[in-house]
DNA sequence: CCTGAGCGT
């Protein structure tokens, strides 16, 4: 299941989200989206859960909880619009 | 170092 999750305090890293996600059952990946151009934190990320029946309570419990000051924003993600690959060539503007 | 709506290379 994927799992949207947004409101970050910007130095969560993928680690620490996979970390609390555990608590509630087993993390296929967690991935934290970072600016293409500086490779900052957006502030937000996707986490997969094998096991829906934890991903739900994983929402339901950590949707609107307190994580470095922040409360997390925590939802079912949208599907994403296509499997897109690499491009070396990305116009830089 | 710094920011704060939203859905991914």
């Amino acid at each position: 299941m994927n799992i949207f999750v947004a409101n970050l305090n910007f130095k969560v890293q993928e680690e620490d989200l996979r970390e609390t996600f555990e608590t509630y059952g087993e993390v296929d990946s967690a991935r934290i989206i970072t600016d293409r151009n500086t490779g900052r934190s957006k502030g937000f990320g996707f986490v997969e859960m094998p096991n829906s029946d934890d991903a739900s309570r994983a929402i339901e419990e950590l949707n609107d909880r307190e994580m470095e000051g922040r409360n997390l924003v925590v939802k079912v993600a949208e599907e994403r619009t296509e499997q897109r690959r690499f491009t070396n060539r990305r116009p830089q503007y």
